[in-house]
DNA sequence: TTTCTCACA
DNA sequence: TGTGAGAA
């Protein structure tokens, strides 16, 4: 089949066609005698792929790399790409809903024909700004794979270096208590790690979905309890439609995210949530008055990672605020447990 | 028609 | 990330 051919059947042109081919995505033969190339049904197909992975936003290097997984017959690792452009559209169609919302506000305001809020205007340049960083450097900015070969070893052995996990288990019964899942309810889990909260509400016969956003901890969840529904995603923008979910909870997992960064995936558990939907944080949190003991605990803090503790007033105050009611109970040197229920 | 290259946004 | 133009 000629490029001319391959062209229109795709809906593409045939420069479109070369320029795959120079960037390593498609290699047809080429006719002895003219030099002309000559597609064969296996390159079309792959030019489709490639029109398909396009279409998602996935940039040409990565779909030469995810092009390459599949001829390795690699299933794995294009459920992965996969994934991962679909993760990125999540963050993308988040942004674009904030996006409008602030348009609809700008206009709302605009009837006096003054001229519009300065912070409306910077919140628009800010968000398309962060809907570009979204598509641009996808795949490095979501890499969170390094925990994962160590995670459960780190959280139920003991481990003087990582003293908020003391009490591991411990917390995640109280979690799973206070929520107070019934059957057949739907719960997701932010953050899920490998599954060890997740698994608990399954067990009780909830229906569970995890996001985390490392593959390589969804892959090890996926082994352990093959019922939860995983997918990667950021916390701050839930690869989950609106209103699915009865409660969701989150351990050991909030911590990951800078300050205001907490309130902002806060709201972002609620939007998945319905109206009366409840929410059930388990981390390290920096008590009302921070005390000798947590400093002390805080201190013995191993060397990983950035964490930024949550302060369990402001947390309590955003519940407060925005129309839930709290329950809270600390649990060992640093751990706090916050219940979240909607005032009806 | 097709190929290739250079320049362009 | 492609596209347009021009020569062969």
């Amino acid at each position: 089949m000629r490029i001319k051919e391959v062209a229109d059947k795709l809906g593409i042109t045939p420069r479109a066609i070369r320029f795959y081919e120079q960037r390593g995505l498609v290699a047809p033969d080429k006719e002895a005698h003219n030099r002309y190339r000559d597609y064969a049904d296996e390159d079309v197909w792959r030019l489709q792929t490639v029109i398909a992975l396009r279409e998602i936003g996935m940039p040409v290097e990565d779909v030469r790399r995810a092009l390459d997984e599949i001829d390795r017959g690699d299933g794995e690792h294009l459920r992965y790409y996969l994934e991962l452009q679909q993760a990125v559209m999540y963050a993308q169609w988040v942004e674009l809903k904030r996006m409008i919302d602030t348009t609809e506000r700008m206009i709302a305001s605009a009837d006096g024909a003054r001229a519009p809020d300065r912070e409306m205007i910077y919140a628009l340049a800010d968000g398309s700004r962060r809907l570009r960083e979204a598509r641009r450097n996808w795949y490095d900015r979501w890499n969170y794979d390094r925990q994962a070969p160590i995670h459960d070893s780190l959280v139920y052995g003991e481990h003087p270096d990582y003293p908020i996990y003391d009490r591991y288990e411990e917390a995640l019964g109280l979690a799973f208590d206070w929520v107070q899942a019934a059957p057949g309810e739907r719960g997701l889990d932010v953050g899920c790690g490998t599954g060890n909260l997740a698994g608990m509400f399954l067990s009780a016969g909830v229906r569970m979905s995890g996001i985390d956003q490392s593959r390589e901890m969804l892959r090890r969840c996926r082994d352990k309890s093959p019922r939860l529904e995983t997918k990667l995603g950021n916390f701050l923008a839930i690869p989950h439609a609106d209103g699915t979910f009865d409660f969701a909870a989150t351990s050991f997992a909030f911590h990951h995210l800078a300050g205001e960064q907490q309130l902002l995936a806060l709201e972002e558990m609620r939007r998945v949530l319905k109206p009366r939907g409840r929410i059930c944080i388990v981390d390290a949190m920096v008590p009302e008055e921070a005390d000798g003991e947590w400093e002390a605990a805080r201190r013995l803090r191993g060397t990983g990672s950035e964490r930024h503790y949550a302060r369990v007033s402001d947390m309590l105050r955003w519940f407060d605020e925005n129309g839930y009611v709290t329950k809270h109970r600390r649990i060992g040197a640093m751990v706090h447990i916050v219940l979240a229920v909607p005032i009806r």
